[in-house]
DNA sequence: GCGACAG
DNA sequence: ATCTTGTCGC
């Protein structure tokens, strides 16, 4: 349709689409929303790029928290074989994101990822897909809407308005730069709302996305070029 | 039926 | 995501 022929993009299957649904529905009654009980001190960031047609990039960032000092930086380079379709995003990436973290020597006590987590049509973004696959505390921060309406936040830094969706609040618009777009920021996976935008705020220091996303996508650009 | 649509 | 130049503003 026009959407795909906007992004040049593959139609997909309909049949594999189907079953994909299913799978996120499965899925969802494992999905855990509430105040996480950790002492956050590591905090991970991740990110992926293409290279080429089908080869995909991820990095994994290691931050101290909340000093947001850089530990820690891994990356896998891997094949990929869904294209890119909304709501399914994370059957493309994640598998190559795992592979990624494995690496990691230290382990993280929430993964801060890119795009977003419940915001999504089955509560099953990239993020809360991450979550449930590594049993590990997740937000997801995207830069763009997926689903539900919100209001413009102030234009001020820390502004925050809601992201509705079917009568439920299930992420914030933050401004986390004066006069920027804001950012999605939503629970992925044993987290809930409230703690994943103040993390992320906190996070925020002079750029838009928040340093662990932010730097992951800096050490992608950087790494790619080593592949 | 007509748009909207993370990375 | 990626392809791409100059341009506006702090």
């Amino acid at each position: 349709m026009a959407y795909y022929r906007r992004f040049n993009t593959p139609p997909p299957d309909p049949a594999v689409l189907k079953k994909l649904t299913a799978q996120q529905q499965q899925m969802q009654q494992q999905v855990i929303i509430q105040k996480p009980d950790f002492d956050l001190k590591l905090i991970a960031g991740c990110d992926s790029s293409f290279i080429g047609e089908d080869s995909i990039l991820s990095v994994f960032v290691l931050l101290h928290y909340p000093s947001l000092e850089v530990l820690e930086k891994v990356w896998h380079h891997g094949p990929v074989e869904l294209p890119y379709i909304p709501g399914f995003l994370a059957f493309r990436e994640a598998p190559n994101l795992l592979l990624a973290y494995e690496k990691l020597q230290q382990k993280p006590d929430l993964i801060m990822v890119d795009g977003h987590g419940i915001s999504h049509p089955r509560k099953l973004g990239i993020a809360t897909h991450l979550g449930l696959h590594l049993k590990k505390p997740t937000i997801g921060v995207a830069k763009k809407v997926l689903v539900g309406k919100y209001t413009e936040p102030a234009s001020t830094k820390g502004a925050v308005s809601p992201l509705v969706y079917k009568e439920e609040h299930i992420a914030n618009v933050l401004r986390t730069k004066d006069n920027v777009k804001p950012v999605f920021v939503s629970p992925g996976h044993l987290i809930d709302l409230e703690s994943a935008t103040e993390i992320a705020m906190t996070c925020a220091t002079k750029y838009k996305l928040p340093e662990p996303t932010r730097l992951a996508d800096h050490y992608a650009a950087v790494f790619k070029s080593e592949v």
